[in-house]
Parts: structure tokens; sequence; C-alpha cells
RNA sequence: CGCGGAGUGGAGCAGUUUGGUAGCUCGUCGGGCUCAUAACCCGAAGGUCGUAGGUUCAAAUCCUGCCUCCGCAACCA
């Protein structure tokens, strides 16, 4: 009684360091509409998996003195280990080192090459000579290579690309006609900036380094991040590969959920590669935020990044679970502060369902020794308790359609209100002391005992750790708790037996917790500002020797500021006007965040005199001003007001 | 004038499409109850809905200008 497939993916994962509470987020996210789904009769398909290719995973093994594969093997247990630990039941993991998938991405490569959408040309970008490797403008740190910190040059090399233009049109259409993109106040920004100013071929091979899969028909080349990273949604299905044989049955995809930094390769290139292939495209990509930790993005340097296995070891798997699930909301950031996790645990899980389960369970041994009766009473109030907690079924349905898990779990939650409420009105103790009131206390209990019922059953996909403990506690058999049961009432067997358990979910004390996180976030920060400083010190030394005839290649002359000013449209910009002895120039430099313009005017600073011009947000830069980089992470301009401007340095 | 989003009681959000008593969660204060994990239930206080105009009998909601914050893009020679 299949109600037919449905298929969700996590994005795979990066594995040049550790999991952290992001990777969960949408890990748990997809685990618990899968699980959902499964529970609805789907015959469900869950990825998950890691990407293991490329430049990085390449460098941090030699780090090590390792393999590239013996580093990822190593990264990849953890996280497998991380998802067991949080519960993750996914049906497949796919790592981009699997020879299947390397089979696959390699046929499609060529399937794409044969098409004519595959093309050699040449990139040219940001190259570093020692490090031997390509940045982006983005990845470079103050201009320079973020790996050894030296000088980064324009080279060019040979590579393929694939051709994004033909796909402009059914791109755009895909994202602004249909409901593929969740939410769609992203759209118009990916179109604005992306499909509007004209699609950029996108670069799809590289031959700087080797640990990547190698395009089959051009040696010296590996097939570079996308086409390698997103061909997993379809490979691991079985796609143009002998290892699997559901691709189609599942292709294609019901939902890719991902982090809104990615979101621009699933909603443009991913469709473009898939149109360019001829086959379906996805049906929903969700994009959800960050997770920012009080208030900051969360950072490797700040050492605020959340550690999954602290928080579960103090709160429970389950507990954390709820947190993020019930925080997160389509699109917009959720902050992740310890105040605001305990508190959410305290009032829902602690105060609200756990306390719930326990009073009910605790009257039914107290006031019939654990076992009610089958004489019972309908009365007053009943209805509206009964109406309320068989009707949550199909909004949570609605909600988790609409990947919405956020107010999935606010609506189970308004029904546990219900029932605390429900007790209040109701008075059980007060029942209690006449024995005449004994069928009436015993349809209380029972109506409270079959509302945890259904809560638990539909909770059960979220919390799936502690469901079963409720189920036992409240005396439910395995066929009480099914999806099939979750809009009826009255299935709880009536002479229900009940044993009272441990609390489901132990209050905790929020100001001593508070404390004792926020010791182990300083000493995070600590050790992390530690590192950094080590590794930037070791940078500063590394710089290879060079002769006298390199730097006689730099010209350097003093020159005096007449005039500068905020380079308009930019943040970082202040555009100079100098005289460097022989006449004016226009240097633009990105210290607007350290200097205000006037600050500058009148003195005397350096100049590199010989660097080959640049235009700058429209502004045509001749040379640079030298400045410091200072400790504490400041910028400053090295002044020389003692030297006649025009003078040479040597 | 690069593109887009957001500004609502102390905090976080809904409401804006289809104008008409401003709602939810948490927090605060007061009360009730005692079955329960000092939990539960009820009540109250607290908002000129960023700002200045405009349309209208009526604006959080529609229009215009401005301010602030955020994201994307650009960008640190």
């Amino acid at each position: 009684m299949s109600k037919g497939k449905f298929y969700i993916t996590t994005p795979i994962y990066y594995p040049s360091g550790n999991p952290h509470i992001g990777h969960c987020y949408t890990t748990v996210a997809c685990d618990s509409i899968a699980r959902y789904k499964r529970m609805q009769g789907y015959d469900v398909m869950f990825l998950t998996g890691t990407d293991e290719h490329g430049l990085k995973i390449e460098q941090k093994a030699r780090e090590r003195g390792i393999t590239p594969k013996q580093y990822v093997d190593e990264i990849v247990e953890i996280f497998k280990n991380l998802w067991k630990y949080m519960n993750v039941d996914f049906d497949r993991y796919i790592r981009t080192t699997d020879d299947y998938h390397i089979e696959s991405v390699q046929k499609i490569f060529k399937e794409l090459y044969d098409k004519g959408y595959i093309y050699k040309g040449e990139y040219s970008g940001n190259y570093c000579t020692p490090c031997e490797s390509f940045w982006t403008d983005s990845q470079l740190v103050d201009g320079k290579c973020p790996e050894c910190g030296r000088d980064v040059k324009q080279a060019k090399e040979e590579a393929y690309f694939f051709k994004m233009a033909p796909f402009a049109q059914r791109l755009e259409k895909l994202l602004t006609e249909t409901d593929y993109l969740q939410p769609k106040t992203r759209a118009t920004e990916l179109v604005n900036n992306f499909i509007k100013p004209g699609l950029e071929d996108l670069c799809v091979s590289r031959t700087t380094f080797k640990w990547g899969i190698p395009v089959p028909f051009d040696e010296g080349h590996v097939v570079y991040v996308w086409v390698d990273a997103l061909s997993n949604y379809i490979s691991a299905l079985g796609y143009e590969n002998e290892k699997y044989d559901d691709y189609d049955k599942f292709w294609p995809a019901d939902v890719h959920m991902v982090a809104k930094d990615i979101m621009r390769f699933h909603a443009i290139t991913w469709p473009a590669i898939l149109m360019a292939l001829d086959l379906p495209l996805p049906k929903h990509l969700a994009v959800h935020g960050w997770i920012t930790f009080n208030g900051q993005k969360m950072s490797k340097s700040l050492g605020n990044v959340v550690d999954p296995f602290v928080l579960g070891e103090r709160y429970g798997a389950d507990a954390i679970r709820y947190h993020i699930l019930r925080e997160m909301a389509l699109g917009s950031d959720s902050s992740f502060s310890n105040e605001i996790m305990i508190n959410r645990i305290n009032t829902d899980l602690a105060n609200g369902l756990g306390n719930l389960v326990s009073r009910t369970v605790a009257m039914v041994e107290k006031y019939f020794g654990g076992t009610l009766p089958e004489n019972k009473e309908h009365g007053e109030f009943d209805d509206d308790l009964i109406e309320t907690a068989v009707s949550l079924r199909s909004k949570v349905d609605d909600f988790i359609d609409k990947t919405q898990i956020n107010n999935a779990l606010a609506e189970i939650f308004k029904v546990v209100s219900r029932a605390n409420k429900y007790i209040d009105e109701t008075t059980p103790w007060v029942l209690a002391k006449d024995e005449a009131n004994k069928p009436r206390l015993a349809a209380v209990l029972y109506n409270l005992l079959d509302t945890v019922r259904i809560v638990s059953t539909l909770l059960s996909a979220f919390m799936p750790g502690t469901m079963p403990k409720v189920w036992e506690q409240i005396g439910a058999a395995d066929e009480d708790v099914t999806y099939e049961n979750a809009d009826k009432f009255n299935v709880l067997s009536q002479t229900a037996a009940v044993k009272k358990g441990a609390a489901l979910f132990p209050r905790i004390d929020v100001e001593k917790e508070i404390e004792e996180l926020n010791t182990i976030i300083r000493e995070n920060a600590e050790k992390a500002q530690a590192k950094e400083q080590a590794s930037s010190q070791e940078k500063a030394e590394s710089p290879a020797l060079i002769g006298i005839d390199d730097f006689a290649k730099v010209s350097l002359r003093v020159a005096n500021v007449l005039n500068c000013e905020k380079v308009k449209k930019s943040k970082k910009l202040l555009k100079f006007t100098l005289d460097d002895g022989d006449g004016e120039r226009t240097i633009v430099s990105g210290i607007a965040e350290y200097y205000k313009p006037e600050e500058l005017i009148g003195h005397n600073v350096i100049i590199v005199d010989n660097l080959k011009p640049v235009t700058l947000c429209k502004v045509e830069s001749q040379g640079m001003i030298l400045s410091a980089d200072c400790p504490n992470g400041e910028i400053k301009v090295i002044l020389v007001d003692n030297i006649p401007f025009g003078s040479k340095l040597r």
C-alpha cells in the first residue's frame, strides 16, 4: 500500500574538517522528513554523503603526511558516527571517491562533451606559483594567496568549460514561474545577479591538482567540483553505473535541501547540467539559512563552532534535534544561543511534553494501580480535546509537505498544551476523592493517554530516540502508534496498563548550564585564537628567500597625498590623488574601513611605482600604497612625512 | 541611482496578497491548583506597527520620499 516514492537529499558535505551543528541542521531536517514520509507509507530514499575531492583535501592530507584517501576515510567515519549518534537514518551514503560514482561522472562528462556542451578553453585567474593553485577573488586574503600569504598573479591554464548560455531562458522560467525554489523570494536575486547579466560558462576541469576524477579523454585534467559533486544525486541511484538500479524509480528528486551558500549551484548549475543531459529536473529546492551563534555567524576562527557531540552528551540527541528543527525556518537564519536552546528544551520538552506524560502516567498508577478499568464516563471538555488531537495529523502533513518543520512542531505542541489544560479543567485529583467518580476519572486519564499516543506517534519522526520510551510508559503497542491510527481516537487499549519511567527530558538548570557552556566556548575561542596566531606567525616566516634582483624589480617611492575620497559604490575603497614628484597619479586602496578620506591628505606615503594599473570599481589604480597588517587586525598606512615626496626607496 | 530582503510591546516572530477591534511564543507581574520534572492553569501590564508625507470614512496593510540593518553582486593591488 505504498503511496509512491519520495526522494530527499542533503548536500554532500566537504570533509575538510569535522562536522558541526550546521551539518546537523540540514541532515536532521531531511531525516525527519524522510521518517515522516516513511511513516506515511511512501517508499523513501534518503541520501547523504561526502564530497571528497579537490585541492583543499589534497593539501590537508599532505600536511598530515597521509594520502588524501586516508584523510577522507578518517573524517567520513566521524561524519557517519555523528549521524548514528543523532539518530539519522539515511538509506544511502555516497562518497565521491566510490568507484561507481567515478564511473558515472566520467560518463556524464563525456556525454556533455559529445553533445557539445563542454569545450576546451583557458581558465585565467589569480595564480600562486609556489602553491601551484588558482584562487578566486573571494578566496584571496588581503589580495594574497590564502595558503602561503604570497602575492598572486594573473595566469592561465587549459581547462574545460560547460556552456551555460543555452539554458538561461529555461532557468529563468524555472526560478520565476515554478515553485522549484523554496522560498521563492530568492528567485529575483538569482535572476538579477546571474541570469540577466549573462551566465558565465562554468569551469569544469583543472590541471593544477590531481585529487579528483580524471577526465576520461584527456589525461592531466581532473573534473572540477560541480560536475563531480552535483552528479551524486543521480549516480547514487545508479545513473550510468551498475552499482545501483533505482534511478528510474526515484528520479527526479522530490526535495534537495541545501543551505543558502550553495543555493546558487543548486538553483542554476545543477538544473543546467540536467537540462544538458535531457533529464527531468528535481521538484523542489528547499533553502535554509545559517545557524548563527549568539548573533554571530559560526566560524572556526571565532571558536564558536558548536560541537554536536558535546551538546548531545549534555542534553540528549533528541533534544538537540528538537531545538534545531523547532528554530529552523525556511530561508531565514536561525539563532543558536545557549539560552534559547536551554529554554526551548525546558519549556517544550521538560515542562510541556515530559511533564504531561509524567503526570498522566503517575495518576493512572496512583488512582488505578497502573491499569485503567473498562467502565468509563464521558464528560465535559472531552470532545474539544479529542477533536484537537484527531485533527492534528493533517495539519502536520501540510507543513511537512511545505518543508516547514518548525510549524509542524509548533502545531504538535499546541496539542500538548491543550492536554495540560484539560487536566486543569477536569481536575482528576478532585474526582479521585470520591469513589463514585471513578468512571469519569478513568475516562479523563484514558483521553490523556490516547492524546499522548497521537502526539508521540507524530513526534517519532522528529525525536525517534525518545518516543518509544513514551510508548512504553503509556502501554502502547506497536500497532497503536502508526500513522494510520494518528487521526483516530480510542485506539489505545481501554484497559491500558501504564508503567512510570524515568523523566523523558530532565529539566535543565539554566544558569548553571549557560555558565558551563560559556566556559567551554571561551576555551575554544582561546584555542582557536592561539592556533590562528601560531599559523599566521608561521606564514610570516615562511616566504621564500628572494634575490636582490627580485627586489630590484619593485620600484618604490614616496608620494604626497593631494586628495583622497571614497570610491562611490564601494565599501572598502579609497581613491587617492598623489604627487610622486613627477606629477599626479591615482591610486585606489582598500582601506576605507580604517581611514577617513581627509585623514591622510597632506601626508607622505610609500607607493609601489611600477605596478601594472588595474581598474577597481571603474576607477583606474596606478600603483599601490604600502601599509601594514597590525596584529590587532587593523591596517595602517606607512607614513613617511619626514622624507620629501619624489624620493626613491631602495 | 547594481540587485534583493527586513524594520510590529523587553526578546524572537505572525499579520501586509483580498485596507476596518494588532496576534503568537518566551520573558515580567498578579492569581489559582497540587496529579506532575518548583512543573500545570487563569489573568494583567507592556506596542503612536522605522520615519515624513499622500490616498481613503478608515492604513501595520495601498502610494511616494527618507533613515537604519541584513543578504547577494562588486571589491581589498
